[in-house]
DNA sequence: ACCCCTCCGTTCAAAATTCGAACTCAGGTT
DNA sequence: AACCTGAGTTCGAATTTTGAACGGAGGGGT
C-alpha cells in the first residue's frame, strides 16, 4: 500500500494517519498545542528540513487542522493556528504524552508538567467510556463492523 | 534533527514518536489491538514492503511494545503479542480512532464500532482529568517545565 | 521420492523521500 | 549601503521504501 491511497482505507486510524500520521507531522502539532505559530520557530525547534515544515504544514492547512492567517502586513507574515478540527486531535497528543511520561520519563520525572485549570491540579489523561464514564483498558472492547464498512475479508486466524 | 535523535529529547511526545510515530508502525499497532499476531497477516493487510514489516516488528519487540513467542514447533513459528506496554498504547489508538470517526467517516457512519464490556454500549473513547474527572479539551490544559525538564531556551514569541 | 505449499524472513536494484545548504524576495534597521 | 528577519523555494546528495525475487525449514499429496 502507499501513502496516500491511506485515506481511501474503510478504517478511521488509517484515514487519519493519512493526515497526521508522518514522521514529522505529529511533532508540528505537539509545538502547536504548546503555542508555536510561526514558519520559522517549527524549524528552529525541529531542526528539519525547511521544505519538509513548508509541505507538512501546506497538508496541514488543506486538511483543515490549521489555518493559515496574516498576522500583520508589510511584509505580510503569516501564523498557523489551530482550527476547531486541529484542537480536535488534543487527546491524540495527550495519549502521547501520558504513554511517553509512564515509559520514558527518568527518575526525576516528566520533562512537562500539565494543569487542568478545570480543578487546579496537575494531571494526566485518563480515557474514559462515553457511555457510562469507566475507565477503559483494551481488554474492555470488542470491535466490529460498522455501518460505513466496506465488505471485507474476514480477519484472518 | 534526524530520526533517532528524537529519542533523546528532553520531551515524551518526542521520545513516544521515535518509537511509534512511524509511518507504518501505528498501523501495525491497529492491527494489533485488532487480534492480529502473525507476520504474514501484517503484510497481507498492509501490503507493504516485507522488509518493512520486519524492521518495525523487530523495533517494537526491541522497545517491548511487542513479545515474540513461539506458538508452534517444526517448524518453529512465532507470534507478536503485546506486552504491558504496548497494552498501554491503547488510550493513543483510541484517540486516533475517535478523530478519524469524526472527521472522515462518510454519512453512513463509523466503519468499525467498539463495544464497552463493562456497560455493553458502542462507546467512543473520552479524555478526562485523573484528578477531578472532568473532560479535558486544549484550551483547559497548562503546560509548564517539569522535574525531567533539561534546561532550554524559552518557548519562542 | 518428488513436487508443491506455507510461514517468515533476506537480498538487491530502482524509485521516492529527506537532508543540507544555498538562494530568493520583500521589507526593516543601522 | 550593508545587514537582518521571516517565509519560503531550489536542487544535488544521502537515506528510505518499494517491489520482486530468493531461501529455508518443514508439511502434505501422490
Amino acid at each position: 500500500m502507499k501513502w496516500d491511497e491511506l485515506a481511501r482505507e474503510p478504517c478511521s486510524v488509517a484515514r487519519s494517519l493519512a493526515v497526521i500520521g508522518d514522521r514529522w507531522t505529529l511533532m508540528i502539532l505537539r509545538d502547536v498545542f504548546l503555542g508555536v505559530r510561526r514558519f520559522e520557530t517549527f524549524q528552529a525547534r525541529l531542526g528539519i528540513s525547511r521544505s519538509i515544515v513548508t509541505e507538512r504544514l501546506n497538508l496541514l492547512v488543506a486538511e483543515g487542522v490549521l489555518e493559515r492567517r496574516p498576522y500583520q502586513d508589510r511584509p505580510v507574515r503569516h501564523e498557523y493556528r489551530l482550527t476547531a478540527k486541529g484542537l480536535d486531535l488534543h487527546p491524540v497528543i495527550m495519549a502521547i504524552v501520558d504513554w511517553g511520561d509512564r515509559h520514558y520519563a527518568g527518575a526525576s520525572g516528566p520533562p512537562i508538567l500539565r494543569r487542568h485549570k478545570g480543578c487546579g491540579c496537575d494531571f494526566h489523561a485518563v480515557q474514559v467510556c462515553s457511555e457510562c464514564g469507566d475507565p477503559v483498558t483494551a481488554r474492555d472492547v470488542e470491535a466490529r463492523p460498522g455501518p460505513g464498512a466496506a465488505a471485507r475479508a474476514a480477519l484472518a486466524p
